[in-house]
DNA sequence: CCAATATCTCAACATTAATTGAGGCGTGGA
DNA sequence: TCCACGCCTCAATTAATGTTGAGATATTGG
């Protein structure tokens, strides 16, 4: 992942109604969710700036979109989020493995669980 | 770590300068390094302007600062950083491990190398 | 105490981003 | 075909953010 790509990504997750959206098509699986109930998840937000929103989250690469019917689904861009973290973390040690290793292990507890309920720390 | 930290967290590394000091910290471990280093190594970033970034990091909680003699010495919190990728990527699943542990992998290529050289992909 | 170094603070300006409301386009059912 | 629904686009307004330059503060050595 480039520097580019990199800013324009924590620039979309900067604002609360994209890190909402973002969450939340992260909780919703590769399924991912219409418009629609992204917006009533989200509460009051109108159809312009859910637009607007998810417009931006598109474009920076976080989120992808296909019409199903008249509906407009989107959902997480796994591989984005991926690039994302290693990007910010490359380097981390420098032979200190122990300072990004909790990175590593809060992670894995969200995916890792056996029982499907994840660690909210 | 709560949505506001978040919030805070990727609009300081929504921005060029900012980021690129972040992933300097990183890379320099918990010994952290001056102002004055960082300012070199960015290049062409006034006094001021390296000022405002660097307590803006401060304020969001990704970086810490200590004085050494003269020198104020600038270093990343990684707690902050795991964090945020917990919180981030939090309720990933959802019955499809396959789509983040990616990141999972991606993460633990730059802690568990071996060598010392650490995975740049 | 004085000077030099390192860094921070402040205020004005320039730039960029978010919200709102009106209106448009594509889709599916009557 | 026509209407209703879901969602998007556009332009104007408002708010937030980054940059610059001048000056202030803290520390060390002479």
């Amino acid at each position: 992942m480039e520097e580019k790509q990199a800013l324009d990504a924590f620039g979309a997750l900067s604002q609360e109604t994209r890190l909402r959206i973002v969450r939340l098509l992260v909780a919703a699986g590769p399924e991912g969710m219409p418009a629609g109930a992204i917006g009533e998840a989200l509460g009051g937000a109108s159809s312009s700036r859910l637009s607007f929103h998810l417009s931006h989250l598109e474009h920076a690469g976080l989120a992808r979109s296909r019409r199903g019917g008249r509906l407009i689904i989107y959902s997480a861009v796994y591989p984005a989020l991926s690039s994302l973290i290693q990007f910010l973390m490359r380097d981390c040690c420098q032979g200190h493995p122990e300072v990004c290793t909790p990175a590593i292990s809060a992670l894995s507890s969200c995916c890792l669980s056996t029982t499907g309920e994840n660690a909210h720390a």
